[in-house]
DNA sequence: CATTGACCTCAAGCTGACTTCAAGTGGCAG
DNA sequence: CTGCCACTTGAAGTCAGCTTGAGGTCAATG
């Protein structure tokens, strides 16, 4: 079984060194020994450092992808938090889909002032969680 | 003309008055006057908010809010540089939607581990930044 | 055997988006 | 006129997720 120093783990994972030891301190990933006073990393770890980064992606915080996590590094998925997480990305997506609108009303409509503008307030309204003005 | 003051503007808006100071201070709003030592809006300052939590939704960062819709909602960019904001956040939509498919379906596949499940490692090697594993 | 250079620790710093706090101000109801 | 209370200011604090820096260690290379 090879074993990778920190610096190989961030080569390959794309993860700074020091993430990877803040990763550590967090209970994130677990290094298996030391060599001297080097952490000595198991390639599963690898692996992990995947799931995180999809995790962090997903906009879970490292606290949430720690509890995902469950003995021996093996991945424990909560699936009401993932639909939760699902949920929240489908509104972010509504979110940018409006705002992507909006900009391209903004962009080509000659109104002076967009705010003033129907369509752009239509828009507006559209984005759900608005004031109601 | 109405003008509203910090109070009503926050909870009209569900801003909490500190915020809006704090934006004030950004030049993402601005208050049209005092009335002694206090701040007044313009109702037009409603419909910003909105624009503003919708951005905020997005994911974008107070400074690219300020960038995209000026005070009054003019916006400080060049047409094709909004149209180009817009294609980005419609690529970002389409990475949004990948993930969240993904997350639904790591939540609802009943493969004993997802590390087993073909489609997990499809997109754990889809997430992109990966590294090789 | 000495040097190198990648690692180590611990503390402090940073960015973003605010909140909280202490001390002060002033419009308005009574 | 008095007092209340919502506001004001500026500074400091908070939280996440790291990065940076100073000073130290030690396995491997020449």
């Amino acid at each position: 079984m090879k074993l990778l120093d920190i610096g190989e783990v961030s080569e390959r994972s794309g993860v700074a060194p020091s993430a990877l030891r803040y990763y550590e301190d967090l209970g994130l990933i677990t290094s298996c020994g030391r060599n001297g006073l080097r952490r000595q990393f198991g390639p599963e770890v690898l692996l992990q450092l995947s799931l995180i980064t999809l995790g962090k992606a997903a906009g879970f915080a490292l606290k949430d992808i720690a509890g995902m996590f469950g003995q021996g590094g093996r991945p424990e998925l909560p699936r009401d938090q993932l639909h939760a997480r699902a949920d929240a990305l489908e509104a972010q997506i509504h979110e940018l889909t409006t705002l992507r609108d909006a900009l391209r009303h903004v962009a080509d409509c000659p109104a002076p002032s967009h705010l003033d503008c129907p369509k752009f307030q239509k828009l507006l309204r559209a984005g759900s969680l608005t004031a109601e003005v």
